[in-house]
RNA sequence: GGUGCAAGCCGACCUGUCGCCCAGCAACUAUUGCAGGGAGGAAAGUCCGGGCAACAUAGAGCACCAUACUUCCUAACGGGAAGGGGCCUUCCUGGCGACGGAAAGGUUACAGACAGUGCCACAGAAAAUAUACCGCCCCGACCCCGAUUUUUCGGAGCCGGGGUAAGGGUGAAAAGGUGGGGUAAGAGCCCACCGGCCUGAUGGCGACAUCAGGUGCAGGGCAAACCUUAUGGGUUGAAAGAUCAAAUAGGCCUCGGAUCAAGGGCUGCUCGUCCGAAUCUCCAUGCUUCAAGGCUGGAGAUAUCCGGGGUGGGUAGAUCGAUAGACCCCUACGUGAGGACAGGGCUAGAUAAAUGACAGGUACCUCCGAGCAUCCGGAUGCAUUCCGGCUAUAGGGCGCGGAGGUACAGAACCCGGCUUACAGGCUUGCACCUUUU
RNA sequence: CGGGGUGUAGCGCAGCCAGGUAGCGUACUUGCAUGGGGUGCAAGGGGUCGUGGGUUCAAAUCCCGCCACCCCGA
């Protein structure tokens, strides 16, 4: 099972982050807020971790947040790809004020990629 | 042994599984294997200084901003070190007193207030030109009282003229202070001392200190009010700046092909045919001009579409800038901040942004639980230790078990400082307390 | 990365440059007026001036350091 997470599966490509927020669309699930948009070109499905600023204030915790949600898609991420779709750009947002634990995190981000597949 | 202060240092560790970034070697090619490196003392705040880069730049002045005892350290600084002066506290000491001397500790943004302007609420006579209210004193007129025969003398009141700055509820601050002389009353008016100011000498690199002489002493505070003086500052910041450059559209040049031009005539319309302006380039045996150029004549081109080739700018993107440096350790030297020579050592480099997640264990801290010794006397030079006696609470000590916690905080071009945050621990020095000798 | 601003009564703001009394509107309390309410009138209470230092006789105001919030440029 795959379970790495190289640079090609992160978008960091900024033309494409700018199409993701304007066409893709979008849903809740606390403390997420989800944003993806079907795009058959690319070879894999790219994902962006955001937490905002003005949420979490200290860079420390901010860091310790994105990277749970970065190991929590990269063992989870296989749910993603045993359904053959058209591969996807892929947003989650950190919308709560106050960090939470890996395994808190984990369930949530599962719950998120079973609702991503059930959309389409 | 404990407490406090100051300085310096560390600031969790180990194992396993999975994962991320960098560069190396090998296979061999877009992957794999092997070994390696991967946050801080503040990476933070962005308060100063510098390197670096681009642009600008005759010289001087003005404006604006910053700094401000001296000397030094430093690449530089608004940072730091040492020293000087001021102020405060404690203790000792001299003097009638004002105040002086000595020691220790703390603190200090500490140039200039006889260059100028401004401000000093309330209270107070007065807040900076003292020349002014009350008061004090002198002289003169009037009136009253007492002594006296009158003259005259003494006292009180009021008016006028003058002398004073001793005293005056105040206030943060009151016009040099204390003691004495002096005077009608007073006053640096005079004297002594203290404090100023000026000049000189000596010591010190200097801030300044000490001594000597002179001067009766033109006079408060605020420049973190404006300001003056001196010194410094070109502007903008790595999203600075440099290089390469896909696709698409468009610009320019060129080649090939096709259609063929504004306007007018022939015509009812299309096709066809004829005339043909303007612009650019080239040529000339022509004319004009010193020349440039202009005029004249001739030749060619122009617009649209399609296809091929070339080329400049530049977007996405990529690379450099960008990680070895005013680096660290160790010294000689220096009171210290610092700091050579020689030797040794280290080296994060991402770019929608790596350095992590999970599990187990160890260390430290806090709390809880039960347990052990604790006190007194004797033996020994003391501690340890041994023996005997008494047991109730609280506290601390020791190991055991359980639970919880492990600070502040994340590089983004790089350095030097400053400021702020920080669980816990270690080392050194100083001060105080206690125990033993 | 760089630049600027704000913090004063429950709320919205003056006062700061030029230091000496903290004020305005609204809200609150009480009283009057009304049969009652609203409105109106009168009186009153309520402030560590964000925080810690410094200058000054005296600081909301001047200077320095922190904290929080907001805005702007690229």
């Amino acid at each position: 099972m795959d379970v790495k997470f190289p640079k090609t599966e992160r978008l960091h490509s900024r033309k494409l982050i700018k199409e993701l927020f304007e066409k893709g669309s979008s849903f809740f699930l606390y403390p997420f807020k989800v944003i993806c948009l079907p795009y058959p070109s690319i070879e894999t499905n790219q994902v962006l971790i955001s937490v905002s600023k003005k949420k979490i204030r200290k860079a420390v915790c901010r860091n310790l947040v994105k990277r749970r949600i970065k190991e929590a898609y990269r063992l989870n991420k296989h749910l993603l790809q045993a359904n053959k779709q058209d591969k996807q750009l892929i947003a989650f947002v950190y919308v709560s004020s106050d960090s939470m634990g890996f395994d808190e995190i984990q369930i949530k981000i599962r719950k998120c990629l079973n609702r991503i597949i059930n959309k389409k």
